[in-house]
DNA sequence: AACGAACGATACCTCGACGGTATGGGAGGC
DNA sequence: GCCTCCCATACCGTCGAGGTATCGTTCGTT
């Protein structure tokens, strides 16, 4: 029993007639007939009653009839989902992300993805780096996102872009005036330090640059994240040095001043995914991710769609 | 896409290597890698990743592993419901029955087809003679159980049994202390005579036998059933001819005795089906009819199974 | 009553596909 | 470096699918 003898069935139980079901089917009455028969010998069970009119369906017949529309609608679908999901049209992308990256290009990268892959799920984790990292070898993502990526042997990591770094510093702080800032205009002005804790990327970068450039460093507060460091600069306490793409983050009172620094030019965002990850899913991501650069300039738009999950 | 693909697919993506499910399957490895590839080129979709050690499934096949069995087991369930239906062991038994019908041999007809084709759904339809033929032709009943059926030619009738006729009469009747009785004896007796409407084929003969041994037939009542018959003798209102298997309905009051007569001597009871009628389920009842005249002594019992619905 | 049309069944042929055996090639492990 | 395991390839025989031609039966028509 197989496939072609239900459609073959399917035709003749609705056409009630061999030649006319043949010619619906591209073939000749000779081979229906005889598939048929092959059918009803498999089941043991007469299917057809042949008059001299036609067909018509017998008791097993009918009950056969029953199934085969389900059967083959569902033969369909199987080979209609694996197909989507062999072109990546279909399935589910799992994606690390970080604080301070989700503020501007990754949220468009995303949006590109999903107008272009509208059936592919797209599931966010908030991971620091080391846990990306992890949770990349444990499958549970297919790419992270984050910045000052150290080399894995197991792990691709491709820079997506490099952003200039910005002070953020209150709208009425003297240096405001200042169309942009160097180094050595922040020298022991109260700095916002971050991140503070979770892999000290940035922090360490800027605290090696002070210390290169001979800068006084006053670290007045150590906070973990940008929203935090913002608010503070908001609050008054002091500047904090962050990326160009945390300027979307309009905060009443906050102003950014582009920082001029021979060891702190910019810093990389890159992706991270498995060596030899076959996923078209993924494929079609990096796709979008690679052909991002030359359209970064505009502004977040579209991300409501996006799920968002600590943790899956 | 063939089923025999789909069995494949699934051993091979539950061992996971090609050497092993080649062997659950009984065939060789070279076919089972032939028969893959063709499942991959058809679909336009890689299913497995070969590795060095053996396989693992790409999005695609998890995707197609998600259908797969459901489609086998849809297939294999059409496949069994077919077989069923195709014994007679499924399916849907359409009987016509008649008023005084149902005393006897007809419930244990389908109480024994019952028990032994317990998924074939009874349905019973209550019908006179006229009305039966015309089910049958219409195919609302496949089989009809009726007594003096005429003979029609797009209709089989087979006697299944030749009912001695009784008489019914008041337990106090003088008459009631006779052992039997012959017609002579109930001379200018008040009778109820049944069926009064529906195809008069008893009372038609009663009328007759009476008319040829010149006895006098005084007609009290004209009932339309054999419950109402026996109600009103009862009621003392006369006695009622009626046949052997009405002995069932044992009222208080009532007595039974046989009668002996020469042109009332038995009435049969056959059944009709359409000629040529394949049906399965027909043909393992009709069985069921033939092989019963040996065992008709047995009393009414187990019919609560029974549906009974007025018409279909 | 005989003929023709319609329909399914049968006979026979060709070719493609399935399965089998033998063998190649690449990656890991002792 | 060799052995083992695993999948891929090459080649062969057989079976089965589909095609053409034709037959037998049953209607309806002349």
């Amino acid at each position: 029993m197989d496939l072609r003898q239900m459609r073959y069935f399917l035709a003749l139980a609705e056409e009630r007639n061999f030649t006319r079901a043949a010619a619906r089917l591209h073939i000749a009455q000779p081979p229906l007939t005889r598939q048929i028969r092959a059918l009803e010998q498999a089941l043991g069970s007469v299917l057809f009653l042949r008059t001299p009119k036609g067909v018509e369906l017998t008791e097993a017949g009918h009950a056969l009839l029953d199934e085969v529309p389900n059967l083959l609608a569902l033969a369909q679908r199987a080979r209609d989902r694996a197909q989507l999901a062999g072109q990546g049209r279909t399935g589910r992308l799992d994606v690390g992300i970080f604080g301070s990256g989700i503020f501007d290009v990754i949220p468009r990268l995303l949006a590109r993805f999903h107008a272009e892959r509208p059936d592919v799920r797209i599931v966010l984790h908030n991971h620091t780096k080391a846990e990306q990292i992890e949770a990349l070898r444990e499958r549970r993502i297919a790419i992270g996102f984050n910045r000052l990526v150290p080399a894995e042997n197991d792990l691709v990591v491709e820079t997506v872009l490099r952003e200039k770094l910005v002070v953020a510093l209150p709208e009425n702080h003297r240096l405001a005036r200042r169309r942009k800032l160097a180094l050595a205009d922040l020298d022991d002005e109260p700095m916002i330090l971050y991140p503070k804790q979770p892999m000290a990327g940035l922090a360490q970068r800027v605290i090696q640059a002070f210390t290169l450039d001979d800068v006084r460093l006053r670290i007045e507060q150590e906070v973990e994240d940008v929203l935090t460091g913002i608010a503070l600069v908001v609050g008054g306490f002091g500047f904090c040095i962050t990326t160009e793409s945390s300027t979307n983050l309009r905060l009443p009172g906050v102003a950014y001043r582009p920082l001029d620094c021979e060891h702190l030019r910019d810093i990389e965002l890159a992706c991270l995914y498995r060596k030899g990850d076959t996923s078209p899913v993924l494929a079609a991501f990096l796709e979008i991710v690679r052909g991002s650069p030359k359209r970064r300039a505009r502004k977040i738009s579209g991300t409501r769609h996006l799920i968002r999950e600590s943790r899956q």
